[in-house]
DNA sequence: GCATACGCTAAGCGCTTGCTTAGTTTGCAA
DNA sequence: TTGCAAACTAAGCAAGCGCTTAGCGTATGC
């Protein structure tokens, strides 16, 4: 009980450290002090400094993951299902920036292994995006010449705004995940007279 | 003479090393070695390891504001300067992903006072691209309604693809960017219909 | 009422860090 | 030939690093 409170509490600080100063800058001194607890505390919970990093970045991962994949199962109609996955991947970059910050940029400060399994679910959120293109491609809906560059440049409006993003701005998680799954649709549709050759 | 090669040389070690390992995790012992000197040598042209990054992160600031801005400059068509100047940053991102990586990861390792002088240069870099935007809604050319919202994603097409591209992988820096320079027409052009309302 | 296991800390080990100091080598002006 | 500045190195300092060890207090099962 107390058990999972204080791993998680140490959880928690190597968020803030990890997002705030990288994996390198931060120093498990750090983790313990943020967490309230001594140094040698951080041990009796987590392995090592980076095992503290791997959790964060494969939980990280795992949501996105659930994320876009539920998105993608929500309609049969290419432009609302794109719009939606667009919407709810940007929308959780935005609720999450920390975490998206360590997810997007310690990807090499991981072990070897850890890298690759963590690449794992990297090109699983890569071939969700895909084949949702390449469905609306396939049903006449969507125009896309270049499915892989162009799903990873829609995963981009997501994955960059957590360089700049800060909650409580000037703009809201919501109207930002809007407008990005609007410049989707505009970036994918087909035009209304090549749709009408079909 | 030797002054300027052997200072160079130490820039282009930092550059290979903050790329690869990230400011934090590089130290000073990596930039000398691979600059073929000894740790010494370092300070000999160089204050700080700060003052290292700051240099790189200045130049390569600078650089990827001239690119746009050119960009900017070469036509008075809202699209066709739209596709130039996307087309142009995105190129100069994937030509320059190592700097590039440097210029976008590592901001938060400058000092505050080198931040602020950086963080005036990426302000122009943004209303650049807005300006661009907000001429070509003027001309009745472009139907962009969130036009800081808009700009911002134009610029995170080439930002964020300095977080995987690979120079030799399986598509050219040019490929690329012209793919970005057509997603940022169909994210902003104005529709037919619409335009012929007008 | 005692033994045991657990959560945690104080102290510190061996190593690496950014940077400095003191001194050597080199090339060139007078 | 001498004098001197500039380029560079060997050695090392103080501080900080990830992580370990030894031990303490407390709660729980018996």
């Amino acid at each position: 009980m107390t058990n999972i409170t204080a791993r998680e509490r140490l959880l928690n600080a190597a968020v803030e450290s990890f997002a705030e100063k990288g994996f390198s800058g931060t120093t498990t001194r750090d983790i313990a002090s943020r967490a309230g607890m001594s140094p040698a505390a951080v041990y009796v919970h987590h392995d090592t400094k980076e095992s503290l990093l791997f959790t964060v970045s494969l939980e990280g991962h795992r949501h996105s993951l659930d994320v876009i994949s539920a998105a993608a199962a929500t309609s049969n109609d290419p432009v609302e299902r794109l719009r939606t996955m667009v919407y709810d991947f940007s929308l959780w970059h935005a609720d999450n920036s920390r975490v998206g910050r360590i997810v997007q940029y310690e990807f090499h400060a991981l072990t070897p292994e850890h890298r690759a399994e963590i690449a794992k679910l990297r090109r699983g959120i890569e071939k969700t995006m895909q084949d949702a293109l390449a469905d609306g491609v396939d049903k006449g809906v969507l125009d896309v010449a270049d499915i892989p560059g162009t799903a990873l440049a829609l995963l981009s409006l997501g994955v960059d705004l957590v360089r700049w993003f800060v909650p409580g701005g000037t703009r809201t998680a919501d109207e930002l995940a809007t407008l990005h799954a609007e410049l989707a649709v505009r970036m994918t549709l087909r035009a209304p007279s090549s749709r009408a050759s079909r």
